[in-house]
DNA sequence: ACAAATTTGTAGCAGTCGCTAAAAAATTCC
DNA sequence: GGAATTTTTTAGCGACTGCTACAAATTTGT
């Protein structure tokens, strides 16, 4: 009774996410969007609302792919502090990746005007930074209440600092990245810490 | 012989670096720029050579006012850490004047791809960075060698955390900006680090 | 007063932006 | 095969981008 969608959606929407990865949000233009997923104009708007829905979509995509191996690997480690490390060490393993579309994360490319004056992106904007400060928080609180860590450690305002300096991270290796340079500092951070 | 320019150039590139702070390089249309400058195509392109050279100057204004009394707080203290804890004092005070156009200093707007691709660019910006761990090494170095600080403390590295963590805390402030919370993690930071 | 020099206002270039309307093509059920 | 339904293609909307060419206005030296 109807006729069948031509294109692979999924594979679309990887190359979508890829696309935003690379350039941002703002800076990729739908042309350039319809060119890497191989579909038309009508297609696109039939199956996928707007730009901005799919923007969402690839974040989604982002968070379940690439954050996520992030977030196992704080989590799987014994204490906090070797997981927060893991987690650091996964960043820079992302960054030294060569198939890595750009140096910035696809989560702290959205710390931008133009990304934040929309309500729908400033809400997954803050509930993404929100997200990784609790998994920090988690951590952190369970080795102090473990005694691994002072009892004076205040978690929440830890993971906010780790989170803060993680910010400037990405933003600084978009900069001028270099593996041993930033291994000397993340450590120099972490060990005032006492992680 | 010849006409005389009608407009106050310094005030309109106050005017100029004022949209720049607010909306960022590549936001600022051109038109716009003219309209807070109150002059036409014709005048701008004879005096000021491109939006490009006009966002150059406007950068200049920028550290010469703004970031110079960032980096005299920091200079005019007693003791290295003194003098870094007044200059986040000092940055907070910026994000809380509503004076300010932006939460975003114009200097880390500059950790953009758009504006890194321009090699102009990216030399201003990786000037600047350079010049702010300048600052902070030789603060750094000068109480190491005093005792006040350890002897082992590298000071390079430091400077470098301090600033990857600036980084982050403007484009934080973007996203959600408290005053009480801030001065917490900053707080948390600097101790962590011996400061 | 006149010619030279410079600034200013206006119009326009070739391109982009996200999005939409409508026709054309393809697939399904009867 | 024909009708119904959906996808795809195509063209175009109005507004914007940085920048330039050129004529009009203004000021100067002679």
């Amino acid at each position: 009774m109807a006729r069948k969608i031509a294109f692979d959606y999924n594979r679309a929407l990887d190359k979508a996410m890829w696309l935003f990865w690379k350039n941002g949000y703002a800076e990729t233009g739908l042309r350039d969007l319809l060119k890497v997923m191989d579909i038309g104009e009508g297609s696109f708007y039939n199956t996928l609302k707007s730009k901005k829905e799919l923007y969402l979509s690839c974040l989604q995509r982002y968070e379940d792919t690439v954050v996520r191996t992030r977030i196992q690997a704080l989590l799987s480690a014994r204490t906090a502090a070797e997981g927060i490390r893991a987690f650091f060490n996964a960043v820079l393993d992302c960054l030294d990746n060569p198939s890595t579309p750009s140096p910035l994360c696809m989560l702290a490319a959205m710390a931008t005007e133009e990304v934040l004056s929309e309500p729908d992106l400033r809400k997954r904007a803050e509930g993404s930074l929100e997200n990784l400060q609790l998994f920090l928080r988690e951590q952190l609180s369970r080795d102090r209440d473990k005694g691994l860590l002072p009892p004076s450690l205040d978690s929440r305002t830890i993971a906010l600092v780790i989170t803060t300096y993680l910010q400037g991270l990405w933003r600084m290796a978009l900069v001028d990245y270099e593996r041993p340079r930033f291994e000397r500092q993340i450590d120099a951070f972490l060990t005032g810490l006492g992680l």
